[in-house]
DNA sequence: TTGAAAGCGCTACCAT
DNA sequence: ATGGTAGCGCTTTCAA
């Protein structure tokens, strides 16, 4: 059997009252005692029943995440790191790997106290639940029923622009996936459209290429196709992070430098991008930034349910590494 | 406030001693009480309380796994299968993807019942841990203090050349990663040595390959220099289900057909190798059966705790697709 | 076959 | 500043 504040109050020869409210580190119990208690807890290595403390506190305190379908290293980072922001809180977080609606009623029986979803369109599915849910993904409506994390994916792909603009760029390729059916990749593909207009900068079709996917082979793919045209782009902006990982493979089986023959920013903003072959100047959102921001809403949102359901965007950070340079006059 | 037991009672005019015992089934109650007792629960939408459940019957029957660090898709579709698998239980699981000692940590809080865990070498992690504890990983030892599910290896090579040389194939290569480090990855390429030896093949330095990593490109990569050089294989053994999506495309690209110029058979064995360009052919053991084992494991160790921690390696089963076909005699 | 009641370990309130 | 105690929702004796 394991230690209960009962054998703590024995031992510390006080009530058991007492010995909870030390151990919650109240203020009605004088320091001396509260002290002494909780070295007799530790040494006799006490842990708390969690049962029994969520039993009295109609609160779980625990916070569910469903696990994305969608398997890309930004997203899993995405959850270590929430995973780690919410270890920083007194909330705990469990994963759920099944599909939606089997997650909410595993939640649901552990009656969780909020839940945080990575997918769009889930409208239909969520019907009837009454658990406070935060969703990370685009904010299509004004209106929702839950509140939404969003990146700003216009905002992003105007300073990526710009950014490569001011480097003297003046032919620049996009590579990502436009193939409509995932709106957040739409986003970025319209705002990288919208940027080119917005800084007098004309945009060839043969540099819009549809990855049709956000493997890291797509981007491989793609840049290969373009590198073998005549006309090359000075700059690239590569729509993820595994994209952006095959175009610099890519670009460099061809005996081309980046950035001194070609420049690459990448969608993304994650650590790793630090750590590749070379180092990737990329747009977005922080993840930590973002994870962050996640659980402050989540937490929010479960202590004050009343809350307006919020949709939030979040703003882009541009890392500068080293894959942008100037643009070469040779090859301008 | 949530619909309680006692709720129940009062308008079924039972006891909630009754409507507990009809709810758990017991045999005690009359079946027509029972049923009407139920058929109110479900009208009310009862929900036991989890919490009170616990503190009164002291087990959680929750079991914890530890997400995998290294990320594959072999992995999480492990994980999604152990998931589904343990739903059909009494049990549910709770996943962190925390480092080794957070994870148990909190999984400690949580007084989970057992562990589920990927990594090899955690000997000097576990100290302490009095948690029944599963692992899925290699067995190099004969002994051990925790339950280990393994793959037999090295007769997974044994069959996948031997299913290969039946076919004719005598020059065949190894594609996968042998940097020493994995020892599970050692396995595979010590096997598949002994296999070719036991079958009396010979194998060419060229033809065994290093990926040094398990992922598309890594196979993308090896594949290409393999078939840029003057002899080439009838057929090549993947590493891994990545590994041989890489060899695949870089097969292909090289206009030559799968299975008439070139066999390929890969490791690993999950569902999604029926959907890929070309079906794969593939050896391992397969991963629903993986699944049922750990999760049968994990139960049988937690219930019954002075069970002697076993050594099981599972095997692998050799699924027939279109990658492989007879050795092509133009190319003997 | 059903009901009463103890008690799981804890928090929070009221009393001292 | 500390102690006493009710009660969270449930399972499980024991009694009827």
């Amino acid at each position: 059997m394991n230690v209960t504040i009962k054998d703590i109050a024995k031992i510390a020869g006080v009530s058991y009252s007492t010995v909870s409210k030390a151990l919650n580190n109240s203020p009605l119990v004088k320091p001396a005692t509260k002290k002494r208690i909780i070295e007799i807890a530790e040494e006799m290595g006490y842990e708390p029943n969690f049962a029994a403390q969520r039993l009295v506190s109609k609160q779980t305190q625990i916070i569910g995440l469903i696990w994305p379908t969608i398997e890309r290293v930004v997203l899993s980072t995405l959850v270590t790191n929430i995973s780690k922001e919410i270890s920083k809180t007194p909330y705990s977080m469990i994963l759920s790997v099944d599909p939606i609606p089997a997650s909410l009623d595993t939640f649901r029986r552990f009656q969780v106290d909020g839940v945080i979803l990575f997918e769009e369109n889930i409208e239909k599915k969520m019907e009837q639940t009454n658990i406070p849910l935060l969703v990370y993904g685009v904010s299509n409506k004004e209106q929702s029923n839950y509140p939404i994390i969003d990146a700003n994916h216009g905002q992003a792909m105007d300073e990526a622009v710009c950014y490569l603009a001011e480097l003297g760029h003046h032919h620049i390729a996009y590579l990502g996936d436009f193939s409509e059916i995932d709106s957040m990749q739409m986003q970025k593909y319209k705002g990288f459209k919208k940027a080119m207009d917005k800084y007098n900068l004309k945009v060839k079709d043969e540099f819009l290429i549809n990855t049709k996917g956000l493997d890291w082979y797509d981007g491989y793919t793609a840049v290969s196709n373009l590198l073998d045209t005549d006309e090359r782009p000075t700059a690239i902006v590569g729509g993820s992070y595994d994209i952006s990982g095959g175009i610099i493979r890519g670009i460099k089986e061809r005996k081309l430098r980046i950035p001194d023959d070609i420049s690459v920013i990448s969608y993304d903003n994650i650590p790793q991008m630090a750590n590749m072959e070379t180092p990737l100047t990329s747009i977005g959102v922080p993840v930590d930034e973002l994870a962050k921001e996640i659980v402050r809403s989540i937490i929010e949102y479960v202590e004050n349910k009343e809350l307006y359901p919020s949709v939030k965007k979040m703003n882009p950070v541009l890392s500068i590494r080293k894959s942008c340079g100037p643009v070469n006059e040779l090859f301008k």
